[in-house]
DNA sequence: GTCTATACACCGATAGAC
DNA sequence: GTCTATCGGTGTATAGAC
């Protein structure tokens, strides 16, 4: 693409320069709060006086859509760790992503509250950034109907049972493992309920 | 209580004008999100300017925590609707109850947001406007043991069931009831799982 | 590439006149 | 009780020196 072919020294030193801005930006929302990211104390951190910072970003809207975009692929490199653990039975390799997903949530609430809640006025990733998480959430569907679940309802009940552990672990002992320790547990439930053959008495759902 | 046993015009006055004030940022935030209330746009509403606002509230925080205390006390008035109709089987009971509490979550997202999401930057609602929950709360766990659920762990899977429901209804369909039509088959997959004498073969958990 | 300086349109909050 | 005036803060933007 670039017509440069050697070594561009400005761009590189540029990129150095964006990446250690974002370094400084996880640094500063970690502390103060996803909110609390103002482009005057950024630059600060960085030795820079507020303006410089458009030189590396367009917008402050742009450094959230950078944080979004590496954290969604941190995800996606996540499950794919977890999917590298050789081969198992269905049901221990769901329960290895889940923890994953789990931990992952839970380990960096900012980033979670970044990824998964909408809190910041006006702020929606790109496209770019958001599309890592599709190819996370596509395989998170097949790893459950390995394990026998395939009704579309027991999707959107799985959905709403990984961000319930994670919203009540976050919000009422963020740091902690009260909920996180309950995913196992949780999952018998599930697939007692909505794996294929998994209903032990006569009570017929089509 | 007050010293003042006769009708006092003045506070009367100033109490009508709070409620319109309350009133005013209601519809506020329903439009334009929680994180969108400004003192000047709210004056401009009841025809003030942003500083005679603090003739009435303290500060702006001062202002989420009446909301939020108008919404803990309209979440309990609900919860006394509930419990009013009637005697009836436990799981019928809790049915009900559950059912009135996700649809006071998802009619009013941005309400269900203040209640039970920390996004608005140093605001933590004061114990009095707080008090309300503990007792709805309360309540449900009765419903849940009355179910023949008395596991704490059990307690903690439920909250954490609803919570999610909510999230994804909010976050992903708001207005719709792609996730709040589960939560009967829900409730059945977690009784199956955590009511006492529920278990039907021999798994033998403590 | 970073700085200073300046500007605009917002924000919450306060002081003091009327 | 409401106002004007003001303060220090915010994101954003531009111009121009070095």
């Amino acid at each position: 693409m670039s017509v440069q072919q050697v070594r561009d020294r400005r761009s590189e030193r540029a990129e150095t320069t964006r990446r250690e801005i974002l370094d400084a930006a996880w640094a500063l929302v970690r502390e103060q709060g996803l909110a609390a990211l103002t482009m005057r104390e950024l630059g600060a951190r960085v030795g820079m006086k507020a303006q410089s910072l458009y030189v590396y970003f367009p917008s402050k809207h742009a450094i959230y859509d950078a944080l979004f975009g590496q954290a969604n692929r941190e995800l996606v490199a996540r499950w794919r760790a977890a999917a590298a653990a050789g081969l198992q039975d269905p049901v221990t390799v769901l329960r290895r992503r889940t923890a994953a997903f789990l931990q992952f949530c839970v380990e960096d609430p900012v980033r979670h509250q970044l990824l998964f809640q909408r809190t910041i006025p006006g702020f929606e990733p790109s496209p770019e950034s958001y599309a890592p998480a599709v190819e996370g959430l596509a395989d998170l569907q097949a790893r459950l109907g390995a394990c026998g679940v395939d009704d579309p309802r027991a999707w959107d009940v799985w959905t709403a049972l990984l961000a319930g552990l994670v919203a009540q672990q976050n919000a009422n002992e963020p740091g902690g493992d009260r909920w996180l320790r309950l995913a196992d547990d949780v999952t018998d439930m599930f697939l007692a309920h909505y794996a294929r053959g998994a209903r032990r008495e006569g009570e017929d759902r089509s």
